[in-house]
DNA sequence: TGCACCCTTTACGTTTACGTCAATTCTATA
DNA sequence: TATAGAATTGACGTAAACGTAAAGGGTGCA
């Protein structure tokens, strides 16, 4: 039922691929290269946010599947959600200027980086808030270790 | 099937009350006074945080009810989980000098100051990077407004 | 008496990004 | 040929802290 290995998929120039040097990954390299896991990789394809080409039932990862699971990675660490940076994504066209996409992707830049610092300036408090309390407990601590000299100077 | 209307058991001395003035209050002025919905105080009793008294089935806080519940909340803003303030109150004994329970404070505060002090550094990180995204597609932006003065200076 | 409120319990739903089997198939290699 | 190493799909599980009905009791007041 098979009508190329991976090998020679590897191997060989595929009739409908664009160029030459496709160096196409199956999910267990990208994996590695990557530093996910299988099923993160299975589960952002079911999301629509990768589309690796298939040999039989294999997944192959061509350079632009790359470059998308990059942008995916770079959107989560800055902590965008998947939908969200689908929803970026999805606005790529490779013909056009991709002015909307642009401004989508700066318009909801601006709503994180200010749900950021928000996020920063509350670990901050509880940061300060925490010292607080920790140096209570310690004080306390100290009064019952040492409860014999209680008004030494 | 009811011994005492709530109007009486809060302008009553109980039998077993510790002291006279107990001000009880129903769950409705808890929420009020502390930001909490009803939902949330009965989920923190069942979960073991909260032990209100009652009157028939429904429920009266006393003084030490909302001390633990202002523990709790302190808890939570300082990004504990519910198990771990549990865990720490759990080992509150009235009749001794709670020299384990701070030390288990301290401890888990010391762990937790440190999660949060690497949560700042990957926000701020995550802030820096997302500028950079920002000030990447801003440009591009910018290009392709005024795509015909490409090398003005 | 009828409404507006406050309270109760029970229990399923939500969110996000995967983890963790299970059962199978395919392939290369010794 | 036996075995180990990849891959597949499917589907339930997880974490945390509640939200949100649903269905009902009790009370005071105009």
């Amino acid at each position: 039922m098979k009508l190329v290995s991976p090998g020679e998929a590897a191997a060989n120039t595929n009739d409908m691929s664009v160029e030459a040097g496709e160096d196409l990954a199956r999910i267990g390299e990208m994996a590695k290269n990557y530093g996910v896991t299988l099923r993160t990789l299975r589960f952002y394809e079911d999301k629509g946010l990768l589309n690796p080409r298939r040999d039989g039932s294999t997944r192959l990862y061509t350079r632009r599947d790359k470059a998308r699971l990059k942008l995916i990675l770079l959107g989560r660490k800055v902590g965008f959600s998947l939908r969200d940076v689908k929803q970026m994504m999805d606005l790529y066209d490779p013909t056009g200027s991709n002015t909307k996409q642009l401004r989508l992707a700066l318009d909801k830049s601006e709503k994180q980086l200010a749900r950021l610092q928000k996020q920063r300036a509350l670990i901050e408090d509880a940061i300060g808030e925490l010292s607080n309390s920790m140096a209570a407990v310690r004080q306390m601590l100290i009064e019952r270790s040492a409860p014999q000299a209680s008004v030494a100077s």
